[in-house]
DNA sequence: TCTAAGTAGATTATACATAATAACTCGATC
DNA sequence: GATCGAGTTATTATGTATAATCTACTTAGA
């Protein structure tokens, strides 16, 4: 009967960022958790927890007997989670290294070669986001250090959320964000391959700032971020293409 | 008259953390809402939020509708939070780089300079603390990410704890560990000034490596870190002295 | 400008309802 | 007799509802 029993926080968690990512909060806006309680349609305790939650990822600030107000969330911030991926997962990925049966490198390669000429239609880039996600995934899980795997799959929500916000956006864009990704994880793989890690971590770091470059053009513009008074050591890793 | 409205939450994850790091609990113990809230003597609603902020934090695992069990925490965790933290704060120091006066980098440099060869008895200890402290708060700060201060600040109740649980175990041991910690400091301080990102960085993690491996041994013993199975990756890491 | 009362909403406490898991019973089947 | 599986029950998590208390903020009044 109670299709979601144990999981209403997630619902209450995805609402947020949804509404966040959708532009819908104004930056410091309070959130009061009854009128949450009622957008969601659960009590106040699921809604509590979900803020609870969501402070730990960052994206708002609980304050003791002030209730929880929207941080600030924009191009800079965006590249900010960026940015932080690519510090986590060029580590996963030299941590990895030498952590994949000879079998599962073919094999990985195979499918990366094969889609990176293969002909682009629906089908194509279904199984590309797919195995986007996989890669990701097992690299995150093979890292060695089991919170630094945690720590990336933390992300996962924020970035489920993101892209499905970009999804809402873009329908009608030419995808052109996932052109080269599948070479980009070639040379992920291929780096692994030759046990060489900084050229696995340098092949994944140029991916995540291609995709994360990518998410920023779709979801604000990209001339956006070059004004949006970034520290330039952030500003130093945005791609050149199309931004200037 | 009620001191502590608010905070409750806070009071709670404390006592968690105290008694995981303290060795209370075995590895997959279920931790009990009520019982929790008894411990504690606090009523369920801020247990229970505690427990999902400890889920983010990591030690403990929240499963649906099964409740919480406490993860595994032993020496290898311990040296895998400290290779996070690595990660963390030798970006954030590149970060940091170019965002100090060179009146205040002067002042650092001449406080770590002076305390490096200072007399070492109770109130030097103090000193040093305290500004090892405030240099890792304010290269957090400066860093030029916000979110990835962010991070690094969330791990701070972790730290704290665990020095503190460290604190009860070795009351009569030497503080070998704080030996060199200012100089350690001061090369970092010395790499901000020559605006060399990855010199700077470099300190930062050979200081973490030394102030984490003092911790491991602290509170484990060093030779159980070695047996612990570690990723090689990570073993390359544990500082030489006093492991062979 | 300052103080004091009032108010909105957060936080906590408490009681209870519901749902899910795990342990257990017990009979059927091999 | 042993094993398996369906049903049952116990335990506990999770969700709801409501009340009490506290804090931060506002507003009236001196």
């Amino acid at each position: 009967m109670d299709v979601n029993h144990g999981n209403r926080r997630q619902g209450v968690v995805r609402f947020i960022l949804t509404q966040l990512f959708n532009g819908a909060y104004e930056t410091g806006a309070r959130l009061r958790v009854e009128h949450l309680a009622e957008e969601c349609d659960v009590s106040v305790t699921p809604v509590r927890e979900a803020l609870v939650e969501l402070a730990g990822v960052g994206v708002i600030e609980l304050r003791p007997n002030r209730g929880a107000e929207v941080r600030e969330f924009g191009p800079k911030q965006l590249w900010e989670i960026c940015h932080l991926r690519r510090i986590l997962e060029c580590e996963a990925v030299r941590g990895c290294v030498g952590h994949f049966t000879p079998t599962e490198l073919d094999e990985m390669e195979s499918v990366f070669s094969r889609l990176s000429t293969a002909e682009r239609n629906e089908a194509w880039l279904e199984e590309t986001k797919r195995h986007d996600h996989d890669l990701h995934t097992v690299i995150a899980e093979r890292c060695g250090n089991e919170r630094l795997g945690y720590e990336i799959n933390r992300y996962a929500v924020l970035y489920r959320t993101l892209r499905d916000a970009r999804d809402n956006v873009r329908s009608a864009r030419a995808n052109y964000s996932e052109m080269e990704e599948n070479n980009e994880h070639l040379a992920i793989v291929r780096g692994i391959i030759k046990n060489d890690r900084e050229a696995a971590a340098e092949a994944m770091g140029y991916h995540i700032n291609q995709a994360g470059y990518a998410l920023v053009q779709d979801l604000f513009g990209g001339r956006e971020l070059a004004e949006s008074n970034l520290d330039p050591y952030l500003a130093e890793q945005i791609p050149a293409t199309g931004l200037r």
